[in-house]
Parts: structure tokens; C-alpha cells; sequence
DNA sequence: GACTTTATGTCAGGAAATTGACAGGTCAAA
DNA sequence: TTTGACCTGTCAATTTCCTGACATAAAGTC
């Protein structure tokens, strides 16, 4: 099975094939193995992943290996006992006994350091984890699901990657291949963010004109799903009328195409048949239903996170300054109870110097 | 039928009649004029109102009278033309035809202009509007459901709100009492609030000890259920273990029920029966499911404005002031949008200064 | 004991954000 | 034409924020 999976995943170039090979894959508890550039989404597919799964309504644990300091890295996922290390004030469990029965999902795996693969490689065999400083081993059961925009096989030849781990790890490799690859999902995709945008501002539903669907195909997405949507998220501010016109999209796209005449009406890869869950049938954006393999992709709705909206502002009768303030006070208080209450890591959590995290706290006489 | 609807919603105290109320209210499509103390979730009611109205699937609007400045206002309820005023750059249609098939909020109604009030009341007796600078009218077909904390009869005695349009939005009146005078909610509410906050972190769902339960109840909740939810999110940071100690709860609250003895364990106040949905049955945070009175307040889930977390910062593999950053940039963006390019107007929409606004667009290389 | 690592707080200089004051443009009504 | 009500941008003074440098403490290692 494992083969037929690769060659169909391997070949496939649409979304919707990346989703039915999901939907197969998704009930197995196998190992899975995302690859793909930055910004293709592979957060968004692992969510479905684990959403069309029997685990659906355990855990899903998202971590990103990249952006946590590696000497946390091993405390946060196997968690640690009281005085494991200096300032390990008390003991916390891990992500993987957070996961417990879930989805755990090693986001960059492919910066981790060797030291911790080794740890990893024994939860894939044993399924068993060991606290920092801790006494005892605990059995957990827990898919593991990791992804990277490295090549691995790659990292192996330069022994920056265990290759035993290489090979449990992907059992089932997912390819997600860059947005200027997959033509027809990017109508599809388009028009799933706009409609999130314009749910989520109390807006009509937008649509595009001819010419704006053949401009978004022929646009190379350089930050693929991210930048989509990102346009997407601009144009549910911007636009005014029903329908997005040529001249609402940003110069930048603009100028990419501009070799694309206006009168080229005729989208140059036909858009893969939308499923009914994106299809407009209302004049307005109804909630999400049904669970097909597009509607998988909306059950996960805000995968991409909800970026706050001046309606959020104006409900906690905010101005602008405090709701920033509040929103920088909670990550700050985040940042120090994931380290432990070790400043100087959550400085680095929060990619900031250590003295301006002191700076923070002093102004808002936290601890 | 409205007199019986009264008098019961009159004696109700605790959330459970409340939603009782609703069920019977929500599909009738009468006005609802909602009345309580600032924080104690009337947008919460109004949002879980519509949802179990039979025009759920319609745009719900909520707009904050009192936020924005008066000139706004009536441009952004009913829409403009191009040109009506200066800077009006181009035609936008106003919140009420976004509504039309809908639900439209206007919270803190008490703070509106005697003579924008005269045309709310056209759009309830005419179902109709005109947009500033407007060449003609439009039907719209629009519940229109309004929520105060000031005495409305007071603000008619006094001459600041018209007899007639209190008389035609207060056709079903629905008080929420403060959260103290509701000590039976406060533990649903409690374990509703940190059951979301947990799902959303990844976290084990977190119970309470029972003298934690007793000092929740006789805490007096000054900023009710705003309040409430804030102190739920602090615990599901901060609280370590899989039970929420009395050491959990801040300084603050513990402080203000400090003559409440440690052994007083049994709940001065006993829990209304919880309703499945919020009964803790699994170990984990299971999504909201079924349409039970407690469950169409799940529905509304995410109804308080999901604050981004740390997990929200790493996916897009930015540092604090990025992420701050493009908080920031994305409300500047949506407060110009909202005042059609008018400088001025954005500023005050944002609660900063003029000034202000301009050197943030200068830094970006905005407009 | 010497040395390394990692944590901590303070502080002063420079960078950046905020704001009030000024100067001016446009439009419509008187 | 003048007046008033808006809007606009610039600039310099003030305030706040950020960071590098310094001094120190606790723990582990050789």
C-alpha cells in the first residue's frame, strides 16, 4: 500500500488528489512525512490530516521544531520534573503527553538537532517518552506527523539527519508542491480565503471578474498559500464593489503579469470543478458543512489564524495602543510560562533581547 | 405573548432561562432590545440570538454605536455615494443592506444622535433605506436586535432618546443581570470559558478544586463575565497542574473573598445542572456539538474574540514586534478602508492621533 | 579552586514613537 | 469674499522603547 500511496501522491498536482490520497491515509495511524516549500500549507493539510482521522476530537499539538531554542526544545516536548535543570520551578508535562491519543505535528523537522532526534526515533519505536531529569518511562500513543522544507534525504547525505529516524518518519511522504505548480487549486484556494475574509468582516460575498482569475493563475505566488491568502485577507478590506476588479489587486501582482493582455479572458488552466462546499450558490458566505475533501480544508477553518479585526478592537472599547498592549501582554505571559518563568528563553521565544522582555515586565509590574 | 415574555425574562437569573427565552424569542423576528451592565456579554446573547434564529445563515452585523465618532456613523450604517461627502471617495454599501436577509447589532444604542434615531426608526417602520448623498430608496429586510447599559427610560425622560424609537426596539426586553446576582452561571461560565481557552492551546481540559469553585461564586465579578473570561485564559496559561488550586487564582480575587474561610468547601450557591455540552466527560476538550440551550452559546464559540497565542507567532516564524507589527498594519489598513481613505476619521477610529496615523502609514510606504 | 555556562538586574545612550503647534488646502454657506 | 468646518502634511520637542555594556550569582566540570 505504502507504494501506491507514493506513486498516486507523487503524480498528483491539485489539491483535491493531495485530499483523497488523504482521505485514505488519514484513518491508518501511519507515520506521514510532509514536504514542501514555505508557505504551501503544510500546516493547513496536516490539520485535515488529523481532522478526517478517528483521533479528531483528541489533540492535535502542533510544534514548530525551527522556531523554539533547541535546549527548550527537549523540555517542551518531553516535558520536565521539578529541578530537571536550573529554574525547572516545577514539573510540566510535555507535548507528547499533552498529545496523548492525538496528533502530534513536528513542524521544521528537519532543524533538529541529532541529539533529539535519537529521543524522537525511541517514541516512533517504543512509543514510550522519558521526562527531563525524569524517574520513570510512560507509554503514550501518538501519531506523529512531521514536515520540513529541507531536503532530508539531502541532510542524511551530510549527516545533519539520523537516517534511521529518515525512514520511520516517512512512511507516507506528502509532496505539496509550490501554488505556481498547482494551476487549478488556485481559483479553488482564492476563493475559500475570500470567502473566510468576508465571513469573518460581516461582508457580501466577492467574486472575481474574468480577467482578476486569469491574472491570479498566472501570478507565481512566490510565497505561495501564505501570500494567497494574505491578498485575499487585503482585497476583503479593500475591494468595494461585489466583484474584484483588475485594478484592486496590489501593483506587485499587477506588474508580474503585466505581459498577460487584458482581453486574455480565457483562463489558461481551467479551474478543477469546485466543490459544493465553495462553489457561491448563496449571496453570502454560509457556514461551512458537509465533508468532502475541500470541506476537510474548511472544517479547519482558521488554520490560518484569524488575524484580529478593528471590530475586536471596538468590542473591548480598546484604542489601538491597548489592544496592542494586551495582545503583547498575553504572549509575554505565554512566552514566560512555556520557559518556566526562565526570562532569558522567553526573551528568545519571543525573538526579543532579554533586557527589552525586562523592560516589558517592569512596565506592567508583572512578577 | 410579548407580556408573558416579559415577565418571565424579567424574573430569570440565571443564563439557562435566559437562553430558555431565546429559543422562544429567536425565531419570531420581533425587535430585541438587550439591557445590562457593561461586560456581561450581551453581544454573547445577541451573536448566540441569531444563530438559533432561522436566519442563521444570514450575515450577523454587530455594530458598536458608541465606538465610532457620530460622523461615521450614519455613512457606515447606511452606506454612501460617491462623492456625498468630502473624501467620499467612492459608493460602499452601509451595514444595514450587508444585514439585509440578516441579523444587525447595535450595541450601545443609548449613545446614538437624536437624528440619526429618526432614521433607525424609518428602517423599522419602512424596512427601508437611503444611503447618504443617495439618489433613491431600498428595501432591506433586516432584524434589527439593540443593546444598551444605559436606562433608556431615563435617556427619554431626559430627552436624549426618542419616546417612539424606544417604544419599537424595546418589543421584547431581555435583561442579563451582572454576574454576581447570577451565582449559579458563574461555574458554568467558568468551566465553558477555560474548556475553550484549553482547545485552543493544545491543553488537557482543567476542573477546578472545590474551595477554587466556592471563591469563584462569592467573588463579586465587577467587570462580569469580560472579567471572567480574562481570568480563564490566565489559568489555562498558567496553571500547571490538571486541577485549578487556590494558589492559581490571582492575588486580586483572592483578596476580595479573603473572609471567605479555606474550609468552606461546599459551594455557598449550588451549580445549575450543566448541560452536557459543558459537563466534563472526556479527559480532553471535545468540540461543542448538539443545538441544547448551553450548546447554541457554544455555537457562538470564539464570540469573546480568540486572542493570538505564542503558537499563532512561530507559524508565521515572526518575532513579537513582526507579529505586533502586522496586527497593527492590518488595522490600519481595515480603519482606512472603513473611512474611505479620510485620514482623519481612521485615526479616530483607531483611538490614536492624527498625527500618529500618518507617521505609522509614512513608516510602511502606505498610500 | 579555576573555569565555563547560564541565569539575573541595572543603567545610560541612541533609536523610534507620539504629539502639539504650525501652515496651508478645499468646499459650502452666508 | 469671507467665514467656518473640514481635511491635509511637516517638524521639532517630548516621551517611550530598545539594546549593549557591565556587574553579579549559582551550578556544573575539569
Amino acid at each position: 500500500m505504502s507504494l501506491k500511496t507514493e506513486g498516486i501522491i507523487g503524480q498528483s498536482t491539485t489539491l483535491r488528489d493531495v485530499f483523497k490520497m488523504l482521505e485514505k491515509v488519514a484513518p491508518t495511524d501511519s507515520t506521514v512525512l510532509v514536504t514542501g516549500e514555505s508557505g504551501t500549507g503544510k500546516e493547513l493539510l496536516v490539520r485535515a490530516l488529523h481532522a478526517s482521522s478517528d483521533r479528531h476530537d483528541k489533540p492535535f499539538v502542533p510544534i514548530n521544531c525551527g522556531a523554539i531554542p533547541k535546549d527548550l526544545l527537549e523540555s517542551e516536548l518531553f516535558g520536565h520534573e521539578k529541578g530537571a535543570f536550573t529554574h525547572a520551578l516545577r514539573t510540566r508535562p510535555g507535548r507528547f503527553e499533552i498529545a496523548d491519543g492525538g496528533t502530534i505535528f513536528l513542524d521544521e523537522i528537519g532543524e533538529m538537532d541529532l541529539t533529539l532526534q535519537v529521543k524522537i526515533l525511541r517514541v516512533l519505536q517504543e512509543k514510550e517518552i522519558e521526562r527531563v531529569g525524569g524517574t520513570g518511562i510512560k507509554k503514550v500513543d501518538v501519531r506523529i506527523v512531521a514536515a520540513t522544507n529541507r531536503d532530508l534525504e539531502a541532510e542524511v547525505e551530510g549527516g545533519r539527519f539520523r537516517e534511521d529516524l529518515y525512514y520511520r518518519l516517512n512512511v507516507i511522504p506528502l509532496h505539496l508542491p509550490p501554488l505556481r505548480e498547482r494551476g487549478g487549486d488556485i481559483l479553488l484556494l482564492s476563493d475559500y480565503f475570500l470567502t473566510q475574509f468576508c465571513r469573518k468582516k460581516n461582508r457580501k460575498k466577492l467574486g472575481f471578474s474574468p480577467d482578476v482569475e486569469a491574472v491570479l493563475q498566472h501570478y507565481p505566488w512566490p510565497g505561495n498559500v501564505r501570500e494567497l491568502e494574505n491578498i485575499m485577507e487585503r482585497l476583503s478590506i479593500l475591494c468595494d464593489g461585489e466583484v474584484v476588479q483588475r485594478a484592486d489587486l496590489p501593483k506587485k501582482i499587477l506588474e508580474a503579469v503585466k505581459d498577460l493582455p487584458l482581453s486574455d479572458f480565457a483562463p489558461a488552466i481551467p479551474a478543477a470543478p469546485a466543490a459544493p462546499a465553495v462553489s457561491s450558490v448563496g449571496d453570502f458566505c454560509p457556514p461551512a458543512e458537509g465533508i468532502t475533501p475541500v470541506a476537510a480544508m474548511a472544517a479547519v477553518s482558521g488554520a490560518g489564524f484569524a488575524w484580529p479585526v478593528l471590530n475586536d478592537l471596538q468590542k473591548y472599547n480598546m484604542n489601538l495602543k491597548d489592544f496592542l498592549d494586551t495582545i503583547e501582554e498575553k504572549l509575554l505571559l505565554e512566552a514566560l510560562s512555556l520557559s518556566a518563568g526562565v526570562k532569558n528563553q522567553a526573551a528568545e521565544l519571543l525573538g526579543i533581547k532579554r533586557t527589552t522582555l525586562i523592560e516589558k515586565l517592569k512596565k506592567r509590574n508583572m512578577e
